[in-house]
DNA sequence: CTAGACCATGGATCAAGGTCAAGAGTCAAG
DNA sequence: CTTGACTCTTGACCTTGATCCATGGTCTAG
């Protein structure tokens, strides 16, 4: 039975994850990722849960959250000293900030899909209603 | 009969959009927006078309789009001379990658959800959902 | 015609999020 | 051992998206 979480270098570490060296050692300054341990060489030693940890960073900054954001997404951890009922209640703010943006980004889709579909696909551009969405409208009279 | 767009300093239509006259400018530079009239002196000079361009250049970006994006999107209107056919192509794949970016975000929302439901908001860290998904999980053996 | 508010250009500066390089120590294979 | 691949720290540098500044011209109300 191991249960030690296996060690990996920084590389391992950067490798398994698809991330550069540089940017994990930036989130640790950052305070994204905890200070590891260090072996007696003074490399960094990594376990598998960084890598998730790592990995849900990555996720959250592609879907377009800042690092501070993050931040305040993983602080819900730190949060374990004020209790499982301050955990919750953050979680609930995040929750809420993220249906936001969905509702906003179904705005965008909802009225990018309705100008697809009543574009005919061809006949003049006068007529094609994305162009004329998007247009400038200056009218040279 | 007055088909002649309202001329604005840039300064008006800064006001107007709610951003700063820089960004403005920038935005020129940047290609985001078309090169403007110009009066004698040399001031800019726009039509309410930039107003409502500029107000979807803010909307887009808040959205999390970078300029580049939306370059794209604007570069819809820049296919005019290829065609409506190629309008409404670029718009589809836009449009796709929107609704990625949407399913994406729900994904995440469902799993912070689940994690907030399942939470009873009281009781020990070591059983609270939402702390064992964010933790590093590491085991001091 | 003159003050005070606007606008123009060019270039510096900023914050976020990394990326790179120099100089030096560490590790693992042969 | 030695060699080549890693890692360490510190600090400079880069891109994106702006924002600020200096210097100088323009506009408009009184």
């Amino acid at each position: 039975m191991n249960t030690q979480t296996s060690s990996l270098t920084i590389g391992a570490v950067a490798k398994r994850v698809g991330v550069a060296i540089d940017t994990i050692r930036y989130y640790e300054r950052e305070g994204l990722l905890p200070e590891p341990q260090r072996r007696a060489s003074g490399y960094r030693s990594y376990g598998d849960g960084t890598v998730t940890q790592l990995r849900f960073i990555r996720r959250a900054k592609d879907l377009g959250f800042t690092l501070e954001e993050i931040r305040e997404l993983l602080a819900l951890s730190a949060d374990r000293q004020r209790g499982v009922k301050a955990v919750k209640q953050r979680a609930q703010k995040r929750l809420a900030a993220i249906e936001q943006r969905i509702t906003e980004l179904q705005r965008v889709r909802d009225g990018l899909a309705q100008l697809v579909e009543s574009c005919p696909g061809h006949g003049k551009p006068e007529e094609c209603p994305i162009l004329r969405a998007l247009s400038d409208e200056e009218v040279k009279s």
